[in-house]
DNA sequence: TCTTACAAACCGACCGGTCGGTTTGTAGTT
DNA sequence: AACTACAAACCGACCGGTCGGTTTGTAAGA
């Protein structure tokens, strides 16, 4: 019997690049078949549709991202100090991972109610996370009262458009010239003592 | 001899309505023509294709919001001012055209080169005319400096986020309930003194 | 009569999904 | 060990609906 996980996982793989590669649409089964070496009918037989293989894929790409983001959180002391390396690790992970960050941050926009919910479903943990600590931050002291949803939707979308500008101009290159310029954008909106420049 | 500038323009508000309400893909060419009393021939004599269309019309709402943002910037008076009567001007403008802001920020995201290619146009745009006052604002004097550009695509994230949010889930609500929250946290971003509440 | 501005029937490439068949591993039997 | 019986995993040709675009027809104005 051949390994059903081992092909699984060869099919996401795939279905990872070429969904980053050529969005949604213009992705087809066939090609995540002979991409990952197998076939359209060993997809069909491990997800039911193209749509649940590309939730699917969402899924653990943005459980991994979070994995990362609260790796850092634990290690850092202080609410305002686990603000920022939350920020510089999803950052940098993004910046690692740039077929990850396309299907995380691209699609899934325009791609109708199905997709649209998904997304939603996942910035939603993201903003979560970023609530929780700035409300940890306010009763800690450390930054002013504030209304923690509208931030942390805010900081959401600042870092998904100037991330994707970057995926598909490049610009600013390079990528990291960029975090110091936001990381301090971020603390100043919020009312936080300007961090020393690193 | 039928209007020519008149067809035209019903084909462009229907496809205005269609896209908005079920997005590029699943918008019929068949059900702009017939939303638009006219039909797909008529709908390919005034365009060459589906994805002309589509342009054009992105085209025409962002100019017609570029139009009232620049307004109000000629209205106010101070750099700081007139930041603040441009963010209003594109809540306002957005949240009073759903059907616009919908075509605007949520489509030409996973769509492919030539939407993305779009869509950064049209940002860069924006991310201009912000820059320019931003600019003009440290030279002021009423702001330290700062990186304007990625200020600029900052805001711009963050208020697409905001109101593809409110566009989709419905909250905040009422939506205005987020605009001096999200003023506060743009003004304090670039370290200008906290406005007056209004 | 000639052109313009459409209307409507039509075409055919495309692609997600299906399904009959094949391969490969496994468990039971002798 | 060898054979049988079976099932899980996989392959890929094919189907059928869909839809952007084209062609052909036609009414009306110049």
């Amino acid at each position: 019997m051949r390994d059903k996980a081992v092909t699984r996982e060869k099919i996401m793989r795939a279905a990872e690049t070429v969904f980053a590669a050529k969005g949604y649409h213009e992705t087809l089964m066939e090609e995540i078949g002979q991409t990952s070496r197998t076939s359209k009918g060993a997809i069909y037989f491990h997800f039911p549709s193209k749509e649940q293989l590309f939730f699917a894929l969402m899924d653990r790409l943005a459980q991994a991202l979070r994995r990362e983001v609260e790796r850092e959180l634990t290690r850092r002391q202080g609410a305002l100090d686990k603000v920022q390396g939350a920020l510089e690790a999803v950052f940098k992970s993004l910046g690692r991972h740039r077929r990850l960050a396309k299907i995380l941050l691209l699609q899934g926009y325009g791609l109708g109610p199905a997709f649209e919910a998904k997304r939603l479903e996942i910035y939603q943990q993201f903003a979560s996370l970023i609530q929780q600590h700035l409300t940890e931050a306010v009763r800690e002291g450390s930054i002013p009262a504030l209304d923690a949803e509208v931030t942390a939707y805010a900081w959401l979308g600042a870092i998904n458009e100037l991330i994707v500008r970057w995926l598909l101009t490049g610009a600013p290159d390079p990528w990291e010239r960029a975090l110091p310029a936001l990381s301090r954008l971020f603390l100043r909106s919020i009312g936080a003592p300007a961090p020393s420049e690193r």
